[in-house]
DNA sequence: TTATCATATGAACGATTGCTCATATGTTCA
DNA sequence: TGAACATATGAGCAATCGTTCATATGATAA
């Protein structure tokens, strides 16, 4: 008879977030797991850019790097500013830099 | 005639980490990157669980849970001890704790 | 207005991902 | 040894993802 585990697994859900912020949280993941984006958000890291600067830098078309810039600004990870026909990038908020600092943390030990 | 960023690039791309570790940055958050995963950590959290307990938890299939669990162990986020048949799986460090509570406070605000 | 620069966007395509299903491996106990 | 349990794994498939290409939008200056 295979074992069982009610007690612990009653404590355990009672213990897990609902569904919905879950998911939420995969998917704000989701974004750093790319290393475009994950290079974008380095290179906000100090001071904002143009779109244009950001694929100049990381050898990528406007395209893609404006692709990209939509995701990283749907998920309120970047914000921007016109000034001009150009735009300005930057990092949304604080949160940015300590979830890439701890992840750094990890895969340098 | 395109706008000029070569000061800013010069002094971005000297500020910029290697490829290489951008790569494995992004490689790392990509395992955060899915709902099943996240489930999996979070019920991690306070104490060890064996496979099927994880399985009946999630209401998903131990195929599953355990393919999940091999990409979780490649990237180092958790550990493993066999007691008899059974296989307890538990947080690898501090590490998995804090970049979850960072991504928390994220999409909580 | 027209030309040019800066950025955004939609479709399409190849690559990757996460699951299922079938089966293999490993352990215990009778 | 054989049966039952716990877990792992490989192949296959649908779904998602990231890029490219073509083109649209928006702003500025002549």
């Amino acid at each position: 008879m295979p074992h069982n585990h009610e007690e612990l697994l009653k404590h355990v859900s009672s213990e897990m977030p609902v569904d919905e912020l879950l998911q939420d949280l995969g998917d704000l993941f989701k974004v750093f797991g790319d290393t475009t984006r994950i290079k974008i958000m380095y290179a906000l890291h100090e001071d904002e850019m143009c779109v244009c600067a950001i694929a100049d830098l990381l050898k990528m078309t406007q395209s893609a790097i404006s692709h990209q810039l939509k995701v990283l600004k749907a998920a309120n990870l970047v914000a921007s500013r016109r000034e001009g026909k150009t735009i300005y990038y930057r990092l949304a908020d604080e949160h940015v830099k300590s979830i890439i600092a701890q992840g750094y943390e990890h895969i340098t030990e």
